[in-house]
DNA sequence: ATTTAATATTAGAATGTTCTAATCATATAT
DNA sequence: ATATATGATTAGAACATTCTAATATTAAAT
């Protein structure tokens, strides 16, 4: 992966990567809400609530349709949104290895092997 | 979801908020490596790497098997790890909503329906 | 026109992350 | 024992993010 892509991508994981907005996203993802609604659930100013869609709005994680004086936010990338969410939220048992394992792996040819005539 | 969890999830999808740390994962994914492998391909230096080495195993997201000198580290938490790596490298079309269809929507009952006698 | 409600913006302080330079630790080879 | 190779650690500077306080904007209601 080159550099560029990888930048791009970190800015885009970044998005998610604070608790207010991950709680901001479990609220969309439940339906269409405005400010006040989240400033009645979630520990935080209506201030920062705004500053946190706004970095939110930026990753075109969600946008908002205007009614009247309300804004009515909603998730843009529904697929990455609640993909990345759910697999926050699932467990992943941590596998560990020896290196042993890896030797046997890697006499086996494992994932990182060379392309070879035949496929 | 309490602030508690969300702050846990925060740290967790921080690990992966970096460029670097990004390529890194991507390597790993390919197979075991070194840190001198890694220097090879990464443009970044022998220390940098390994903190951001530092950062991924504090996460659980990689572990290493020691073999004489070389640290032969791996991905501790492959599904995790593809899963979120899979989601960034895929197109997610942004989907565009307005108001009437929002209404429309809550009309019909979306997703923030409450629960009804009988299911 | 004024007031109220909903939301955004801005400046700067507080806080957190990352990088660089220097140094350390450990394993293997000589 | 010394040298070399691999990798980690630490301190602090550089940089980025987040929060707070004050203020602005816009739409609707009076």
């Amino acid at each position: 992966m080159d550099s560029d892509l990888a930048y791009e991508r970190a800015e885009l994981i970044k998005a998610f990567a604070h608790p207010t907005r991950l709680q901001i996203l479990e609220e969309l993802r439940k339906g269409t809400r405005c400010v006040t609604d989240m400033e009645e659930i979630l520990p935080a100013t209506q201030v920062n609530i705004s500053q946190h869609l706004t970095v939110l709005r930026n990753a075109k994680l969600v946008d908002f349709a205007q009614d009247g004086a309300l804004r009515c936010y909603y998730v843009s990338r529904p697929k990455l949104v609640e993909g990345v969410l759910d697999l926050l939220s699932a467990d992943h048992p941590v596998v560990r290895k020896t290196r042993e394992q890896i030797d046997r792996e890697k006499a086996r040819g494992g994932k990182e092997r060379m392309a070879v005539r035949g496929g």
